[in-house]
DNA sequence: TCGCTATATATCAATCCGATACAACTGCAC
DNA sequence: GTGCAGTTGTATCGGATTGATATATAGCGA
């Protein structure tokens, strides 16, 4: 699945700008299980623009830059439908985390909690943003699974990073509690 | 993190041709938690060798392909240290099949029952894997934090799986069972 | 003997990321 | 009232990476 294919998803939904499709992977809706950076989404709306498949508007807000707001057109729902009709690749994870983690007798013990306490952070901070979302999903929804599976295995990675603290000879109650409240 | 400290990393922990490495991430020690392609692994032995990070040997077994093995060197260790010590990027996560599910009313039910049956095959495979890996890990060594990481997420995606199988209008028993023994 | 799989190296176009540039406005501290 | 950091917004570019493919040898089953 390539950027146009996903920015087709997004403007499924709504209406965006390059910009707001960018915010939508990257704490939106669309978040924590894809991602596209500008370099990829502005080419992919020019081309889908000279396919057909999308449609554009000029918004000016007062006080505000110019928006290019695009819409999906039937022409790039027709593409969507398709695309979506295709053995989906394997998931596919990336975490340098766990790849220090992989070194840890290796790592300065500073390094080793700092790093820890980091991915602690990034995980709470995870799943608070899944958890916002999930109240803005209709009950049955595709978006209500997706954010389900998030959380399930969110929380089982918070869970067994609390678990290993000792394992990794860490301070059993880390400084990290801005989420807790 | 690019590929080279990858292969640094590897390396590291023992010699290897190109065609190992990638089997250790795909396979491997490595697995589910990195990723890189020939395209990659080849240029970055090619230049690390001219950096001399690492060094080659070619081993011609009879009646076998001959084999470039390669090993790190001590000015290999030393870049492999210094890039262990940097804030590592935030965990990438990719899903195909979530993009699908968050479609799964645009979805015909073959296709939706296909995927999600697929998945699940996908992530007993996984979780079978680690579970191997698993028992070749020392105790209180880095694969052993990391395979429990990916273990702990792994059963949790499972288990969410299975309880959403109804929310999604799918019969309560498929017929993926080839690793339930 | 044909096809399939595994081992093994290697390349290449297409794709994508990460960083950066630019611009206009908001709010806030000093 | 001025600097200046942050947000909204479009856009580009070099370099890294993927995914597919080519090539070669060998074993194994039909």
């Amino acid at each position: 699945m390539n950027v146009r294919t996903l920015c087709l998803g997004i403007l499924a939904h709504q209406d965006a700008s390059g910009y707001e499709i960018k915010k939508a992977v990257e704490d939106g809706m669309f978040a924590h299980f894809i991602d596209a950076s500008y370099g990829s989404i502005y080419p992919a709306l020019t081309q889908m623009l000279t396919d057909g498949h999308v449609s554009v508007r000029e918004e000016s807000h007062p006080g505000k830059p110019p928006k290019k707001v695009y819409s999906i057109t039937s022409s790039g729902r027709t593409a969507l439908r398709k695309a979506l009709h295709v053995t989906p690749r394997q998931d596919k994870f990336k975490s340098e985390f766990l790849f220090q983690a992989l070194f840890k007798d290796d790592l300065t013990p500073e390094h080793l909690a700092e790093v820890f306490e980091g991915q602690m952070e990034y995980l709470h901070r995870e799943l608070a943003q899944i958890e916002e979302c999930r109240q803005q999903a209709e009950p049955g929804s595709g978006h209500m699974f997706v954010n389900g599976y998030g959380q399930a295995v969110l929380r089982a990675a918070i869970e067994y990073m609390e678990k290993a603290r000792g394992e990794l000879g860490l301070q059993p109650q880390g400084p990290a509690r801005d989420a807790a409240e």
